[in-house]
DNA sequence: TCAAAAGTGTTATCATTACACCCATGG
DNA sequence: CCATGGGTGTAATGATAACACTTTTGA
């Protein structure tokens, strides 16, 4: 049953950007294999088209279920791309969202339209449908410039972690060309308080490291005291 | 001529929420009062439908210029709303903008579907219609986190400007409790070195404070070499 | 006892804060 | 000559960058 209107009425669609971390710190992100014209066998976001009465953010997380069967994530929105041109069956305005997952315990399963699901190193991409790599480094630079300023990185980890793995996984994050000073890195990450110890490694050939894991309310607690110490202080104005 | 499709599709709008400094160095924000039902009268941001072959950015500064005659500003896109229920016309998804001007620079003019078009102190609001306070709390909150890592609160001012002036943009735009310190606020956006001498003011009643102006070259190129010394020290992980 | 990571001490430097004070102008 | 904002000087403090070094484990 056809649907009609007095105007012309584009459609609207979301697609999911999500970026893992692997075994070996490399970062990921999570692609499918569309089983369908247009760009059939060509890569892609997750995504599809919004339905008329559910939030946009409902839309993408169902999208990223029916597809790739990931659930229970975070997301946030990232962006509008509303090119005319950039869908090729007509106007097609596409709210893009991100997220950041422990890729270890997300595992994928392609389904519905998607043939298959993989996660891609970022520098390795294949070529992708639509405008998605233009969304992707969109997103990229969003990580990097957001990574900067809130702890999200912390997402991409497992539960308990090492202050080496958290290292590299701020080198991984800002492309840096080479690693940073260890005793520097661990000075400030420890001085800002929002980490606790949760124990050690075990059966590692080498000196266990002490794992950590990322104390959420304290951050709340610190990032409120240093906010009202920037209406203290004034401006905080970096280049 | 109607308009017919498979399923059904929303139709798409933009909003532009447009700040801008007044004489007194008070935030303001611009508003058109409605034309039309639905929320006939009501106070609104400047926005409207987007043309089936127009990118949403021309769209949104076609629908600022006709209906309050502000044109030449530069935009940029804040996020994507789109509740089902936040238009009572039916699902509408809007993308909103935001600009910031200098007040004095860009006068306005009611038209089209804006019966008048006025200057509002953003702690002083009428009620807005749809959610647009929702959008304009977003842009605020976005305003307030963006001054701080980035010399955005230039655009407000006039092109020559004196320290004071924008030492009370940043306590306006900031809000904060009571003045910063003077002796402070000068050293460090002084350090920064992205402002230049153009001259000194004139025909006031007391000491004449040196005009400056920000240099845009200038802070280009201390933010590459900034970005590349993050690159090297790694990360500037601020709560 | 060796390799491989984990983890630490220390100093020079630089930015930030908190104060109190001087300067130039028009009325 | 004074009211009004504009514009310094400076010492104590704290964070950062750049070093080279010690410790703990399994193989």
């Amino acid at each position: 049953m056809p649907y009609t209107y007095d105007y012309p009425r584009p459609a609207v669609s979301v697609d999911c950007v999500v970026f893992g971390l692997d075994e070996s710190s490399a970062l990921k992100v999570l692609l499918i294999q569309r089983a369908r014209a247009p760009f059939q066998d060509h890569w892609a976001l997750p995504g599809g088209f919004v339905d008329m009465d559910e939030p946009l953010e409902t839309a993408a997380l169902r999208e990223l279920e029916e597809e790739t069967g990931m659930k229970e994530v975070f997301i946030e929105q990232l962006y509008t791309f509303g090119e005319p041109e950039r869908d090729p069956r007509g106007r097609v305005i596409s709210v893009a969202y991100y997220a950041l997952v422990n890729l270890a315990s997300h595992p994928v399963q392609a389904a519905d339209d998607a043939k298959k699901v993989a996660w891609f190193a970022v520098d390795r991409l294949p070529p992708l449908a639509f405008d998605h790599s233009q969304i992707l480094s969109t997103a990229l630079t969003r990580l990097r410039a957001k990574v900067r300023y809130q702890p999200i990185g912390f997402e991409l980890l497992p539960e308990r972690f090492t202050l080496s793995q958290l290292q590299r996984l701020y080198e991984t994050i800002l492309g840096v060309p080479e690693p940073l000073n260890k005793r520097n890195f661990r000075k400030r990450i420890l001085q800002m308080g929002v980490l606790k110890e949760v124990g050690k490694q075990k059966g590692v050939s080498h000196r266990p490291a002490k794992l950590y894991s990322f104390d959420r309310e304290k951050y709340e607690r610190l990032a409120r005291e240093k906010y009202e110490d920037l209406l203290r202080r004034g401006l905080d104005f970096e280049i």
